[in-house]
DNA sequence: CACGGGCTCTGACAAAAGTCAAATAGTCTT
DNA sequence: AAGACTATTTGACTTTTGTCAGAGCCCGTG
């Protein structure tokens, strides 16, 4: 594509203003046009990413529960959102946190894959806009027509559209009718070629998916409640990436699984960075079971579900080296 | 360091402002402080890099000339500062395009690696406020007590700081007085240590230097400009950090480079990403020497200076791939 | 326990930035 | 080549932000 001469403005305009700390005015009578025209200018480098300012999720990190989460269970970092009284609400403000971390963690020219949920959408909803040239945005799961239009495609295209990257998408059904198809359609070479990619991300961004009748699987006409039920008195703990893992965290040998087409367990487990969001309070075991699975590195989660994790956590595995 | 409570209202007051797009009215409410704290506060947010304002260097990238010399010398990318007319001074552009570009280029965890002259000192000077926790910056060559005070600790101390980075110095001078003395100085455990983690570097920043009888290493007193002179004569081209490179950007077979305590040519070299910065426009033949040399993957230079270099290079080295 | 010294905080004012309706330029269509 | 439509630009206005001198507060010290 050839340069644009408004971006050329754009750009200027906002290196003028922001890196070199001229005025509006300043800067207007530097590029000959009006101070509204700056003005403007520098709304839309900020909407588009040109200019991109990012707050610091330290202060999510820098919580005494955070820490002893990352000691007990050794992940590389939680981040805390907080709860209290007079803070924002929790449930809202827990994607513009992973948003901010997710911003964080990207480094130029990675490969981020993005699976599919209530969840990762809100984090998609908020996602700052940036200039992030040289990413790819991958998706790791197969579609699902849902009814609330959670679709893991948009969730993949909104994510890539809004960093200036590529966005990867995953031209299959995240579940097909029959066992043999779903093999077969794995065996095509473009949808082959596809899930090999995904071991080269960087990053992974999802939610862990509950068990309950009400859980987004069967909202989304996936399995039924009473298969859903079935899976659980079975073991299923959790769903990750539209595929239902145990109390262990790892692959149940179901129907459904096999059905499935959506990154590889291993796949997901073998990317560096695995940014799990948690909103739900009721997630705890769903939570537990990925973090066994090995499925979270990177955590942002509310105190209280910090707080109840740290206490079923410090039971079953070894209690860290923190004081 | 516990978590001083003036950190949280800071961090919090920027979350609110910049993330949450807040009013300072509004966000003062929030925490019960006055307005003007909360100006005062996002100042100090801003200034301390927990907030960070980035603007893309995409402009000065978005050149026809940095295509062209991209292509022309296979180089990953090239950053042109332009020279026009109601520009800014080019001279003084150049670092503050310089600390843009290597804020872009760390990642998170990073290693840096930081050579010395007047260039990178002024980079350093206009290096932006960040919050790089995770980040090191290590000095790539010994010490020289410059008359001018652009020591190469200074510039490492002064980066590190400003990124809020850790900053590892090498207490070693650059130049010793006799061979002897620098090889067994190199043997001791700590600098040998310390030369052997610069491989592990993801990232250089540096410059060149010239041969001429003005140039860094005479007005500092490591060469005499009759010694300088006699090097320019056997074949010199530029200085590396702090050692005297030939037309081809080999290490020169020379009393002075034997008596150099300095980072290796081949770790540089093994940088994955290695930023040259050039302001003056007398550097040709120098930048010529050390792109040969592969001292450079990202180049930062003038207008006039990239004119020069296609042409200097389009004769000398394959013509590239480009239209 | 009174006394600095160094902070932070406040209220009011000045400066800067955001916004909007109307005018203008540009572009595509017929 | 005129017309219709959209996107940009502008000047005037309002809102928001930056700043500063002085008040208040905390903490260690004599």
């Amino acid at each position: 594509m050839p340069i644009r001469p408004t971006d050329q403005v754009l750009h200027k305009a906002a290196w003028l203003y922001y890196t070199h700390g001229m005025r509006q005015d300043e800067v207007a009578k530097h590029l000959n046009i009006s101070r509204a025209s700056v003005a403007m200018y520098l709304r839309r480098a900020r909407e588009t990413g040109i200019v991109n300012i990012a707050t610091s999720t330290q202060l999510f990190a820098d919580d005494v529960l955070a820490r002893q989460l990352e000691d007990a269970i050794g992940l590389k970092s939680v981040w805390i959102v907080p709860e209290d009284r007079h803070a924002l609400d929790p449930t809202a403000e827990m994607p513009v946190v992973a948003a901010a971390v997710f911003l964080e963690l990207i480094g130029k020219g990675g490969r981020v894959g993005v699976a599919w949920g209530r969840t990762v959408y809100h984090i998609a909803d908020v996602m700052p806009f940036a200039d992030l040239q040289g990413v790819t945005v991958v998706q790791l799961c197969g579609n699902l027509g849902a009814p609330y239009s959670y679709r893991p495609d948009q969730c993949t295209t909104e994510i890539a559209r809004r960093l200036n990257a590529e966005g990867i998408n995953f031209y299959a059904p995240l579940v097909l009718s029959s066992e043999r198809l779903a093999h077969e359609l794995r065996q095509e070479p473009v949808i082959q070629e596809q899930l090999a990619t995904i071991p080269d991300c960087t990053l992974a961004l999802y939610s862990v998916g509950g068990i309950e009748a009400d859980s987004h699987l069967v909202k989304c006409g996936a399995l039924t409640a009473e298969e859903m039920k079935a899976l659980g008195e079975a073991g299923a703990a959790g769903v990750i990436a539209g595929q239902v893992i145990d109390r262990e965290g790892q692959l149940m040998d179901c129907t459904h699984n096999r059905r499935c087409i959506s990154a590889d367990l291993d796949s997901i487990r073998s990317i560096p960075k695995r940014m799990m969001v948690v909103q739900e309070d009721e997630k705890l075991e769903p939570l537990v079971a990925a973090i066994k699975g090995g499925f979270a590195s990177h955590l942002i989660i509310t105190a209280s579900m910090a707080r109840r994790l740290l206490d079923r956590l410090s039971g079953t595995m070894a209690p860290g080296s923190g004081t």
